[in-house]
DNA sequence: AGCACGCCGACT
DNA sequence: GTCGGCGTGCTC
């Protein structure tokens, strides 16, 4: 008797799976990917099948018997991604596994029913009497004579189309049917996500030389030869979208499938808007925010093979896409690749792997390409924007020197609003910080006022009229006097998104201003809708974090402003350096497309910084020679592979204690090569006290393994129990 | 993760 | 004696 080797999926993290059980031929074909429902102890679990082997080396007495079988699973292509990724990033089967799997199958989820539609056609006998004057009532005519209408090749009407504006009902159709006179019949009807199709559908546009060429290159990897991975890189307006969009044709052409990574659902219409509008329902799309029966379905036209090109944020790696062809990884620059909870992968890195294992092409496509990918082995350059227009002029307005209380914009940037006002046109300004402003003290003691459960500072909500931790959520009502020393004097020091739409709305007035952060993006949709509004007003100043950099185009703003760009530079990260850079760069390249041109300014307190310099040059290659000198230098990534391990508790004493436990312990097991830094403390959080490691690797596997091997033995451990582990390889 | 097993002190 | 505290180990 065959046996399976199941992985239940479990939370538990000390499983040692996977486990045996036999198959009786009653369940029908099982297969690597199948789900069975399981007797695991003294309960029943759900488990996915990883291995089916003829024999087990338990005796078989001790083998049960698998209870059911659910009828969707996982391809064993994906899950092998999945064990891969639970190994590679030290988490367990089960989780690795729940991310390949259809949508609602796991742990307690539930699948959710196939929508049926209602199919009516004419039968011979209906056609006779229609045309022979049976008696037949004013709505049975008029359904009739609709369904024998030749608009419909296949004699077949949807219910729902057939009722609609006729005054036909259900009622009609079933006495049609029971007289005979029509047939009935259900089948399955996919809920779909609605598409908006952008851009000109059929032919696509003329492309240019380099633009063929990148094609080119794409299509020769597809086939096997040259270099499989390879970044695109080229400003925004440069044509990065036709040319993934002309690769995935080739890739259809050869009959294989395409995944389009695109880095979060507020970007994914877009991009879905493009693909479909050329490929039409070959189109799949799949993010979290789709209805569980719009998941379900969509997932089940792509394993099915009627899609072929799915389209989404990270999740969308783990689409059943048959045969895969090409990859496409846009804004590869971006942070949001990377999961924030477990596991902690980094779904470039899977796209990688499985176009690896499929011979597939990946295509990264960015203005601002991270270090690493700078370093692949094929770069292909769209150098010159479609419209022909030159990047805009960049100007640093350097803030040194400036009194902080003198106001968030500096004179040069308050006359280049003030002509935006006078012209009425449009600006964008961005400020990465939300609300009012980001602290509160006590003008007479010097009280702070700072989180409880976290070591930062509040923020001013003034409109919420509320203290804000941005780390855990925590909320308290503005103070009136300081609980300390009773004082009234209260002052707020800088100014976040909020404080800033409100002095731009009184400089700038009567335009109107839009603001653009996660206070205002409350709920679906509402983020579009505020760059809808902007889009079709006929001037305003766009004011908001990140997000007024990321997507979108307006080719009637004249000027854009970055203010305290090098705030990001002075976070504690290796990444600070790209991420500024990225930051000040994709605005930069994001204005002066319409008639008038552009113009960009960029206030910083460190204009001699590189990342700032190099932005403001548009100057990509220059910056990333620079920061690939340093990295290799410091040996950071992609000169090493990170390992972060984190450890966190109620206790700060008992925290100290486990991490130093955890150091000895990885001191004996690492490869040589690894180096071992820490552990070092970190900001409180949630009311937790964090201590973490941080290991640089040379091999990321062997390490990952090494991790994975220690935590795992020390986990039993007294000493570890009230402290929380968690582990983030290639960390962001 | 559950859940049983087993080894301890405190009680009807 | 036995009820239940939780530390330890197993689940095919």
């Amino acid at each position: 008797m065959a046996i399976a080797k199941v992985e239940p999926l479990t939370t538990a993290r000390a499983l040692r799976g996977p486990f045996d059980y036999r198959l009786p031929a009653r369940l029908g074909s099982i297969g690597v990917g199948s789900v069975l429902v399981v007797p695991f102890g003294h309960r029943r679990v759900v488990g996915v099948v990883v291995e089916v082997a003829a024999s087990s080396e338990l005796p078989p007495e001790r083998l049960a018997e698998p209870i059911e079988a659910l009828e969707a699973g996982a391809t064993p292509e994906l899950v092998r991604l999945g064990l891969w990724l639970a190994r590679e990033y030290c988490s367990t089967p089960a989780r690795g596994l729940e991310l390949v799997l259809p949508p609602g199958v796991g742990r307690g989820g539930r699948v959710p029913a196939p929508r049926l539609e209602l199919l009516a056609s004419a039968t011979e006998t209906g056609r006779a009497a229609l045309a022979g004057g049976a008696r037949l009532g004013p709505r049975q005519r008029e359904a009739l004579e609709a369904l024998t209408g030749d608009h419909h090749p296949a004699g077949e009407l949807a219910a729902n189309e057939l009722e609609a504006g006729r005054g036909v009902d259900r009622q009609t159709l079933r006495r049609l049917a029971s007289r005979g006179l029509v047939s009935l019949r259900t089948r399955e009807a996919p809920r779909r996500p609605p598409v908006v199709q952008l851009g000109a559908t059929g032919r696509p546009p003329r492309l240019s030389a380099q633009q063929r060429h990148a094609r080119d290159a794409i299509v020769a990897a597809i086939a096997g030869g040259g270099e499989s991975e390879l970044l695109l890189h080229g400003v925004t307006g440069s044509g990065k979208t036709e040319v993934y969009l002309a690769a995935a044709r080739e890739t259809l052409e050869r009959r294989r499938g395409v995944i389009v990574l695109v880095p979060e659902i507020a970007l994914t219409p877009q991009a879905v808007g493009r693909f479909a509008s050329r490929f039409g329902d070959r189109v799949a799309v799949l993010h979290s925010r789709l209805s569980a029966g719009e998941r379900r379905d969509e997932w089940h036209r792509i394993r099915s093979g009627e899609a072929t090109i799915c389209v989404g944020p990270r999740s969308a790696a783990f689409a059943p896409v048959g045969d895969l062809g090409l990859v496409v990884i846009d804004e590869e620059h971006d942070p949001s690749y990377k999961q924030d909870g477990d596991p902690r992968y980094d779904a470039r890195e899977v796209v990688r792997r499985r176009a690896a294992e499929s011979g597939a092409a990946v295509v990264a496509g960015s203005a601002t390409p991270r270090p690493e990918t700078w370093l692949w082995p094929r770069r292909l350059e769209l150098e010159e924007r479609v419209d022909g227009r030159a990047l805009p002029e960049v100007e640093l307005v350097d803030l040194r020197g400036r009194s902080a209380r003198s106001g968030p914009l500096h004179p040069r940037t308050a006359d280049a609003l003030a002509e935006v006002r006078s012209a009425g046109l449009k600006a964008i300004v961005l400020l990465n910080r939300r609300g009012w402003s980001p602290f509160l003290s006590c003008g007479s003691c010097g009280r702070a006022f700072g989180c409880p459960r976290c070591d930062v500072s509040l923020v001013v909500h003034r409109r919420a009229g509320e203290l804000r931790c941005h780390h855990c959520g925590h909320a308290e009502p503005i103070p009136g006097a300081c609980p300390d020393c009773g004082s009234v004097g209260l002052a707020r020091h800088g100014a976040g998104t909020e404080r800033l739409a409100s002095v731009l709305a009184e400089t700038i007035a009567p335009l109107p201003v839009f603001r653009l952060d996660s206070d205002t993006v409350t709920g679906a949709g509402a983020h579009a809708e505020i760059l809808r509004r902007f889009d079709q007003a006929e001037a305003g100043i766009l004011v908001g974090t990140q997000m007024v950099a990321k997507g979108h185009d307006f080719p009637d703003v004249v000027l854009s402003v970055v203010l305290d760009a090098d705030a990001t530079l002075r976070f504690p990260d290796f990444r600070a350096e790209e991420r500024t850079f990225a930051l000040v760069a994709q605005l930069a390249g994001r204005s002066g497309r319409g008639d008038r041109g552009g113009r960009v300014l960029v206030q910083t307190l460190a204009p001699d910084a590189a990342a700032i310099r190099h932005a403001a040059a548009h100057d990509a290659p220059g910056f990333l020679a620079g920061e690939l000198a340093r990295r290799r230098a410091l040996s950071y990534p992609p000169f090493s592979s990170l390992v972060r391990i984190e450890l966190t508790g109620p206790d700060a004493g008992v925290v100290h204690a486990a991490s130093e436990r955890v150091r000895d312990a990885l001191e004996g097991s690492l490869p040589r090569d690894t180096e071992l830094l820490g552990p070092a403390p970190r900001f409180r959080l949630r009311g937790r006290h964090r201590r973490q490691l941080l290991l640089k690797a040379r091999e990321r596997t062997a390490t990952a393994t090494a991790t994975r091997e220690t935590l795992e033995r020390l986990s039993a451990l007294r000493e570890l129990r009230s402290v929380a582990l968690s582990v983030d390889v290639d960390p962001q």
